[in-house]
DNA sequence: GGCTGCGAGACTCG
DNA sequence: TCACGAGTCTCGCAGCC
């Protein structure tokens, strides 16, 4: 591959003038991964046949850079990146708005192709390409002379290797069939999640304060009151009273190594369980110490009646983790500009899901009563915005209904029963019939309010659990019921769902026989060997991986009425799973919820409706 | 004695 | 080997200088 290194204008205009330009791969050097601090240090290039790195942190930079915007504005038509929707925010912060729609992610491809491996760059040099593993550096091994010989061929590697490994992947997919899930759903998301990230949230830093103030003090009590009830008090430093960092307790109630030796020996309670590696020991026979019993929320829930102590430890607990894990994090990673960017990874669950990291913003706390703390209050629209929520409803047990054609269910969707309550009628018995069971229909609350408790059973004993592959020791530990009884509830469960059954056998027969699954818009799960788990997650991913793919697709049509409606100022800035929150103008609210709910509605066509929940608010928490 | 890396365990969410 | 998919924090231990 003939390599070029250009530093000034005259030279980067020769080559691109001397060289086809329509298609090509490209890759970005910068200072940071955060869109707000991100600069630029330069760029490289690749055709097939020649490869450039240009440096960009030089004085003609600005005329470099405007010359780049004309090449990407109306020379390129196809565009290759290793992770694009990084390089494309990298081209947004430095002013290249216009570029083409036609993209091919080398990353998004590797993970398709092989949703186990490392996708990173160099791992797939090493493996695809045969780039022997010690010539290939890492970010961190490089010098930090930017303008070094060194610097410059690891920049053009980037985009050669991108290159060729687009010609390896493109092939691949046609063979595997999963050429309509790249280009039609895969690809143009990218563009959600460079906007995703580019847009943020905005977080109220006074309301994230007030909820720091709110549970500080009461870690601080709690931990007093504890101290207290077992004779003995927190050391303080002299001066900086008010500091937690120099106030040092003798017990770390937070450690379960010293917490249950109190409660065994002090308060007598008795704990049955034990952690993982506890049941581990017993299994191969070795001695299990205090060490081993499990101590969680679920186990100090139980305890909170017979002992005070234990109340004051999950109290204390639930204050801290607040602390450490929402409030303090939440601080830090706040931008310049008040908002919120987290990474949006496309590339790592092997169902297909997004997962959201630096922060995670997909496991922001619910409202925890017992502190009196909502963490999506934190979450706001701009002066003059507000924000709304697309929430798919039940969304897996739709889909679960589509995968496997069961009657009951597909008759449930259609007449909008409540799917929970159905169940609860078929394995408990309740008589009630289709009418009662509508949703809304006259005396539907009164008819859930009744059986609150066969619902509840319903939903959380079986609905969910069938679908993460559940069997009836788990049923009957999570229904406190026994095994016998729920392997009863269980086979009647799936005579009464034959679909489901029929489908689950035939998902297991497939990894058996042929190690993978795909599901219904193309995507393939692939297992090394057949076991009782490999069986479990292939049927799960039957749901949650068409899941995934569904919210794509909601995500790139919405994306359409961002566009087709610039008057709105319309942007995406979060999602979690199931749901979109956009933030959008206030007067537009009304028309926006309801393009949002026919954008993410008419997204996929089922044989049974996809039910989209609008609401909207000026915080988080007020739009769920 | 202090630093670093790692696994286990606990917590959060859909 | 008792539910699917994630991320992140703390604790406590092992290994190193």
């Amino acid at each position: 591959m003939d390599k070029t290194f250009i530093t000034n204008e005259y030279q980067l205009q020769d080559w691109a003038f001397d060289n086809d330009l329509t298609k090509v791969a490209y890759d970005c050097e910068t200072t940071s991964l955060d869109y707000c601090d991100m600069d630029i240090l330069g760029m490289s290039f690749c055709n097939g046949k020649r490869a450039c790195y240009i440096d960009l942190d030089v004085e003609e930079r600005e005329k470099m850079l405007s010359f780049l915007e004309w090449i990407f504005r109306t020379k390129i038509q196809k565009l290759i990146a290793h992770n694009i929707q990084f390089d494309m925010q990298v081209l947004h912060k430095i002013g290249i708005r216009e570029h083409t729609e036609d993209i091919f992610c080398t990353q998004v491809a590797a993970h398709l192709l092989d949703e186990l491996q490392p996708t990173g760059l160099k791992d797939l040099a090493v493996k695809y390409l045969g780039v022997p593993y010690d010539k290939v550096k890492k970010w961190k091994d490089i010098t930090k002379d930017h303008h070094s010989q060194e610097f410059y061929d690891y920049g053009i590697n980037d985009s050669i290797w991108c290159w060729q490994l687009m010609e390896l992947f493109y092939p691949s997919m046609q063979r595997e069939k999963l050429h309509y899930l790249f280009f039609k759903i895969e690809m143009p998301f990218q563009f959600c999640l460079r906007d995703l990230h580019i847009n943020g949230v905005e977080v109220d830093t006074v309301a994230l304060q007030a909820i720091e103030d709110k549970v500080f003090p009461i870690q601080i009590e709690t931990e007093d009151i504890l101290l207290e009830m077992i004779g003995k008090q927190p050391q303080l430093q002299k001066g900086f009273w008010k500091d937690c960092d120099t106030r040092e307790s003798p017990v770390n109630f937070n450690s379960n190594k010293q917490v249950i030796p109190i409660l065994l020996n002090k308060y007598g309670v008795k704990l049955n369980e034990l952690t993982d590696s506890g049941n581990k020991r017993v299994r191969e026979g070795l001695p299990v110490g205090d060490d081993y019993y499990k101590l969680d929320g679920v186990i100090m829930r139980g305890l909170y009646n017979s002992c005070e102590f234990v109340r004051l430890i999950h109290k204390y607990r639930m204050a801290k983790d607040l602390k450490d894990k929402f409030t303090k994090p939440m601080k830090e990673a706040i931008s310049s500009d008040g908002r919120c960017r987290t990474s949006f990874n496309d590339c790592i669950a092997s169902t297909g899901r997004l997962s959201s990291s630096g922060p995670n913003l997909q496991n922001l706390r619910k409202m925890n009563k017992v502190l009196d703390v909502e963490c999506r209050e934190v979450f706001v629209a701009p002066k003059g915005k507000v924000l709304i929520v697309g929430d798919y409803s039940g969304q897996e047990l739709r889909l679960l209904a589509e995968e496997t054609q069961d009657p009951t269910l597909l008759t449930a969707f259609h007449k909008e029963m409540d799917l929970h309550l159905v169940t609860a009628n078929l394995l408990f018995d309740l008589g009630l019939t289709d009418g009662q069971m509508i949703k809304g229909s006259s005396g539907f609350d009164e008819i859930v309010e009744q059986y609150k408790d066969e619902r509840h059973k319903g939903k959380n004993g079986f609905n969910f659990p069938v679908v993460y592959g559940s069997t009836e020791i788990g049923i009957a530990r999570n229904l406190n019921i026994d095994v016998k009884e729920a392997k009863r509830l269980l086979e009647k469960f799936l005579d009464e769902y034959p679909g489901i059954k029929e489908s689950i056998r035939q998902c297991t027969e497939l990894v058996k026989h042929r190690g993978w699954v795909r599901h219904m818009f193309g995507r393939k799960r692939r297992f090394e060997k057949p076991s009782n788990k490999a069986f479990r997650q292939a049927f799960n991913f039957l749901v949650q991986g068409a899941a995934a793919d569904q919210l794509r697709k909601g995500m790139n049509n919405v994306r359409q009425v961002i566009l087709a409606h610039p008057a709105w100022e319309m942007k995406m800035v979060l999602t979690c799973h199931d749901e979109i929150l956009l933030e959008v103008k206030t007067k537009y609210k009304k028309q926006a919820m309801k393009a949002v709910k026919e954008a993410m509605e008419s997204a996929v066509k089922l044989s049974i409706p996809m039910i989209v929940d609008m609401s909207s608010g000026k915080t988080y928490s007020e739009a769920k």
